[in-house]
DNA sequence: AATGAATGAGTTTTCATTCAT
DNA sequence: AATGAATGAAAACTCATTCAT
């Protein structure tokens, strides 16, 4: 066990949590019963108390892994100064790396999160949604600005267009598939990048 | 019972029906207890057994209302012998019509037919996607045969992106808001085109 | 049903209160499990949750209800302007009146109050704590001063011992045996007196 | 093992009983989890289980050595020959000393002996009462046809009276406080013998 | 048509206890 | 002696559903 290995508690969590967050994802949280996640972690309902406070804390933890690996790479890629069309196809391909890590739990974040929200437990996930327009907004009307893209659509309409197109590809995305994550990102982002360049 | 004046017993289920909708869409089905509906028609939850068999029961009417009308839409345009750019135009316009009038009934179906079709009670919700892929598919690749859309993308992703784009936008349209159905289908539609169609 | 006759509703969860006071009483709070109390009741448990929102509900309402009429009868006491012996005594039968009358309630209180009041949800009991040691602890200053009562003793002392003295009455009083209520008041006040107050 | 040196083992169950006894009495019997023990004695639940058998068993030894000890002193009081003045200020002082020695205990025994003793794990408990019952009683008795003690009293009055006047305080009574257990002793047995001595 | 009161099966959660290390 | 990870039985609670009125 070097310095480097994460202590046993860590991994076992991990592990509990990676097959919770497959689950979630297949059933609907809300369909998913504790005895069936221990099912599937091959132990009893009872024992997952050891490692987790409860199924809402679960959850918790398995988006809030995902939001928060999420927004350090998308910072990485708004702090790089990049122009619009770059800016763009680095989100767009750090989202698809983020499907191919965290399948599940993006998949997750897209279902419940909206519901979620409304609950004080969970409302530090509505935090991430005014971010996540503000990030993609910014680099679509500087696309605009500078002549990159389209001025003849509603901004607010391509954000979502975007958002929408790339992120519900977690839903039915599945790695080891015909195209890697790479590849799927390459055709999308050279059919989103046709659809709202100007033509000239 | 004329055709003129629908028996109002029928009338009070479509309000019923629509009531839980709304309340499944927003909250999800599984979260959604019947006590919760018949808050929101203004009644007591045993009430509801009046009208219907089960919750079970209303989720189906819910969905296979919506899902006959839009396969009735759906084969009227394929069936009207148009080349593929207008197949597609029609199919996304009428998707977007289909949002407008089952806004919640297609938001549910979004989330939970997935998982539902595992119950054999919703097996019948499985026919739809295949049924879908054909048309959506035979379409594109039409497109593609005759040139018209791009040969240089998977149109297995294709379908996925265009499917995904018009689809998830159920989740957040609002009828009454800036723009009309119409109006985002539009807009959808020149950024798809312009996506996939070939340059020249 | 006259306009005197409290609705249904209210004397089925007044009998079930009083159900559930006896055997938390018996049994003690903690030991005693809803479906015991479901069992006294001739129901079963799942059903006692459409009138009570959960055990701890029951408790609190069982505890207030209480505590309500109790200081309901000692302020009517402590205005009443008496002289200490007179203020005394009617604390003294009244508290055994209480017992007579809520004596499962009292029991619990007795046997609960210190660890519950620890949690917010009860933390309304420990209000009465100190009201309950300023009405006594005044009543028994006044009578020393007046020179009814000794001066020899600590009147804290005094105080703890002719509380506890009264109310754990309710642990072993039973309605029905052999003495009433008032008459166990009476000699109880009558030692009670005799052990205080000065000779002469 | 000799006499001077108890093996350290005894020594170690002993601080954990003592702790136990402590959580017990706070918390109560049924509300306190082995893990809180556990706490409080530095360890993990499990590790309780090297030192006792189960939690049963902690409360078993804790009310057994307190039962044992206190029999030994009311034993030799009885057997002193001593009359009824002096037996009941004698036997009112020993139960002080006990409460001094082992409040927690005292606590635990008032408030969970009645309910406990219905277990058969516990049934022993029930004969303390008994006895206890004829020890005071006898006492009072006797003082009642030596013309030392009242005989308008209903003397089981007065038993329950003397009895719960004295063993309640366990439940506020900590070693430290302002009067030692000594003091409070002498001023309840002087208020309590006033209160049943017969006037002349 | 709707209510009020229940049912009963299932869910999450708790916790004393065990046991290999 | 003590730990960490489990077990398993039982607890509180939920909720779709039923049914007499």
């Amino acid at each position: 066990m070097s310095a480097i290995a994460p202590n046993p508690n860590a991994e076992r969590r991990a592990e509990l949590l990676a097959t919770a967050a497959r689950v979630f994802a297949e059933q609907g949280y809300n369909a998913t019963t504790v005895r069936r996640i221990a099912d599937a972690a091959g132990m009893l309902a009872g024992s997952l108390y050891y490692h987790f406070d409860s199924k809402e804390a679960m959850l918790d933890e398995i988006l809030t892994a995902f939001l928060d690996e999420l927004w350090a790479c998308y910072d990485t890629v708004l702090a790089a100064g990049l122009g619009p069309r770059d800016t763009l196809g680095a989100l767009v391909t750090q989202s698809f790396r983020q499907i191919d890590r965290h399948g599940p739990a993006v998949a997750i974040y897209q279902k419940e999160s909206k519901h979620l929200s409304a609950q004080p437990r969970f409302a530090h996930l509505a935090g991430s949604q005014p971010k996540f327009e503000h990030a993609w907004l910014r680099t679509l009307e500087r696309g605009v600005a500078e002549r990159d893209f389209r001025a003849d659509l509603d901004v607010r309409l391509v954000y979502r267009f975007v958002r929408d197109t790339v992120w519900v590809a977690a839903s039915w995305y599945r790695p080891g598939g015909v195209h890697s994550a790479q590849e799927i990102a390459r055709q999308y982002l050279s059919m989103v990048l046709a659809g709202i360049t100007t033509r000239g």
